[in-house]
DNA sequence: CACAACTGCAACCTCTTGGTTGCGGTAGGC
DNA sequence: GCCTACCGCAACCAAGAGGTTGCAGTTGTG
């Protein structure tokens, strides 16, 4: 299952796709569900949907629990912190470096 | 080329890649670069290096400007925030259910 | 019990991705 | 003017992603 070097590729791999991102708002939005019920409102088979689950799950952004015959797919927003910090971090690399060639660029402030 | 239906799938789907992420870092912490330099630390090829180069480039996240016989690639951070903005859109989201929900199970306050 | 509704597994197919190699063009240095 | 960097294009390749179909297993209901 090839155990991502860097938990950021399963996070940003799984929010790359839009029947993905559509799953998650969804999820968001109107609670838990089931794949099957998922897959009502998608152009795609309940298997699609299904895959598209588990890549979810792998990213820890959805955890899945079983309740009789059905399995409730639920979201777990909290995993997208790591994302965030990272697009943050990255951009406030940018804005320090920004900084410095301004500071010496201007000197006189 | 696929035209990305949706900018965040080219955003999210370039930041799938560690390799890429890295460019982005190095880019951002050292400044512009061109790709021969860039591929000088890594375990690829230039032509790897300019494929993934333009993968940033196309989601918006590196600039490239030609200076001589070289081409300089440097961060575009600001293209960052629609991920971010996503994100956070979808978390709150879940937080306000929440909070919708919670205020439905003790409506005593 | 019998039947309907869900889930789970597996095979298979096509298109994309990350990577390589090879070669031809162009810009600077001596 | 010649040689040495760089860049750009194209062909090619193996592996993975997204999707489908078909079928078997499990759980609830009349």
């Amino acid at each position: 299952m090839s155990v991502a070097v860097d938990a950021l590729d399963g996070l940003f791999g799984a929010l790359a796709d839009p029947t993905r991102r559509l799953l998650l708002r969804r999820l968001g939005a109107d609670g838990p569900a089931s794949a099957t019920r998922l897959a009502e409102d998608l152009p795609v088979t309940r298997q699609a949907v299904v895959k598209h689950l588990q890549v979810l799950a792998d990213a820890g952004l959805v955890t899945a629990e079983r309740a009789g015959r059905e399995v409730r797919y639920a979201l777990a927003a909290d995993r997208l912190a790591p994302g965030v910090a990272w697009m943050v971090d990255t951009g406030a690399a940018w804005d320090r470096r920004l900084g410095k060639l301004r500071a010496h660029l201007d000197p006189g402030r």
